[in-house]
DNA sequence: GTTATTTATATAAGTACTTATGTAAATATA
DNA sequence: TATATTTACATAAGTACTTATATAAATAAC
């Protein structure tokens, strides 16, 4: 099958290059699905940029080993996507100082727990002993042919991040958070009814005051999602609403964590049972629902959302 | 200095595809030395074409893993170098059925041998054991960076070639290989005087039928130098001339070996002394005649060469 | 038995480098 | 102090791939 790999020593050559591309592509599917504009070819050139506070292309050029016209084009993308700044130097106005921008020093940070991942996923692939490097080679295209490293470390990151996420209380630092959230989802879904728009401006009058609950979930201090609970009419029972997850953090698994932290707090603060409106629309919301024990019940006439197609109910194990 | 040592596992991507551009450079020089109309992308390719003996684009495709237009694209340039051949397949007339053509399998045949040494040089600095893929990256680059690739692999199959040198009395068949190789020498650095190609066209005559010898030096089976030892006036005394070396095959110490087999020759016969006429812009040849012992002695008026600046004597020590 | 899909190959344009060459500032040389 | 050389960077064009798309033959679907 692959001719290559029959080839032995003779074949290293296009080897190292099939197995360097494979590496490449997949780390710039890693940039892309956590919408990072940034380029793995960038890498060695923008860690010295950042490691060093003030280099010039030939500089930089002594330390790649790369031609010099690679480097001149390499900060021309970097300056292109506004990563890096440069001034003249005053002794030699030849000479370009760069140094990384303010866009150059954020995208650094986003850069810095990926690149802890790779290193981390390939030692995982490579720190074994083998008796030759076309064996060493053979290990890891073995690895990588059973999971794309893509997946593998997208997979990771998803996980730490999900272990990172912190739920915290209202507080009304938070009130434009829980607006945008979910005025993100019912944009994009249906239209915002004027009740809505009331209630998410004013979460402190139409939720805390009267005696509900918002919930906040944070990575980094970043407020990624939000959920509530709100009193009706019974002093008992309180409706699961306003559930929201912005959109660049799906897939951490944030709406289960909101969930689990309701469905605890219920429990801990005595409420027998919770009921929510939504529509079926929202399938992956209804999913979540359905997994943490919600059961569908018939809709009332006089439902207070026009979206609404669909009610569920939770009994609380007190 | 090397910064992309530095990054560890992070850079191995990089550092992947710098080794191997290094190797497929270094694998091109070797081409280009030894006047090889070859590159080393192709190797993959045209490695399946030789063993499979007709083969199409997309079973290339699937043996080495690129995308198809690469394939495609590489078949369009061995087609060019004219290595190979095709035919559309009657059954499926969208087949390109591809074969090697005969410059294709001749080229083959030059390639192997190169290919061997490589093997055997990259087998050489990859067959140890190490404790990580970064490991034996290190250990294959400090090997590159003591002695380039292509040095090494070059010295390597000079090396080899020397050692098949064979050498072999005259035979008519040679007598075109006589004038061919002299002729080279003259042309290039003096005039051809009219008893010059008389010799050269004639050496049964002039040389073997008057008592003289040639001896030719042959690598497989290919006829790469020549020298003659002609009797001068006195019974005893011998010229040593008409010294010649394929300008294709210097380098590999053919000359010497013709040296020593006509010093060898004469003490078996029982020659006590060799002259030669030549000139000082022969710095090569002189270089030889002196490393085997020739040296300088006055140059008679009477000179039989026009070209002639130097006159050199071996006593042989029977 | 026509139509839709798949397969085999080709073409076009983009990318991340390369080599070759140009330009201007700095330094060495005379 | 004028001129030659070196250094720092830029530009142009080529290469070995890539992705996206086209085309024609073969096969499947209806």
């Amino acid at each position: 099958m692959d001719a290559l790999r029959g080839y032995g020593e003779l074949g290293l050559g296009s080897r190292l290059k099939r197995v360097s591309e494979y590496m490449m592509r997949e780390t710039q599917l890693v940039y892309n699905h956590f919408n990072i504009d940034f380029d793995p070819y960038l890498f060695p050139m923008f860690k010295i940029i950042s490691n060093k506070k003030g280099v010039t292309n030939s500089e930089i050029q002594t330390s790649l080993q790369f031609t010099q016209p690679a480097i001149t084009q390499s900060i021309n993308k970097l300056l292109k996507k506004e990563l890096i700044t440069y001034q003249f130097d005053e002794l030699d106005k030849r000479k370009k100082i760069i140094t990384l921008s303010n866009k150059g020093n954020k995208t650094l940070e986003k850069l810095k727990p990926i690149w802890k991942k790779i290193d981390i996923v390939i030692k995982d692939y490579t720190l074994e002993s083998s008796s030759s490097l076309i064996e060493h080679l053979n290990i890891l295209e073995n690895k990588l042919n059973t999971k794309s490293f893509s997946k593998t470390i997208i997979e990771k990151i998803k996980k730490e991040i999900a272990q990172n996420i912190e739920i915290v209380s209202f507080d009304s630092k938070y009130s434009k958070n829980f607006y945008d959230l979910n005025i993100e989802w019912l944009k994009s879904y249906f239209i915002v009814e004027p009740y809505d728009d009331n209630v998410l401006s004013n979460p402190e009058k139409y939720i805390i005051n009267k005696g509900g609950y918002i919930f906040f979930a944070k990575i980094n201090n970043e407020v990624v999602g939000t959920v509530a609970l709100m009193p009706i009419g019974n002093e008992d029972l309180f409706e699961l609403t306003k559930m929201a997850v912005s959109p660049k953090h799906r897939g951490f698994k944030i709406g289960q964590k909101l969930m689990q932290h309701t469905i605890d707090f219920s429990k801990l603060i005595g409420l027998p049972k919770l009921i929510l409106y939504s529509s079926r629309k929202l399938e992956n919301a209804i999913y979540i629902y359905r997994k943490y024990g919600f059961i569908e019940v018939p809709v009332e006439p006089n439902c207070p959302y026009l979206r609404c197609d669909i009610k569920m109910a939770l009994v609380i194990d007190l």
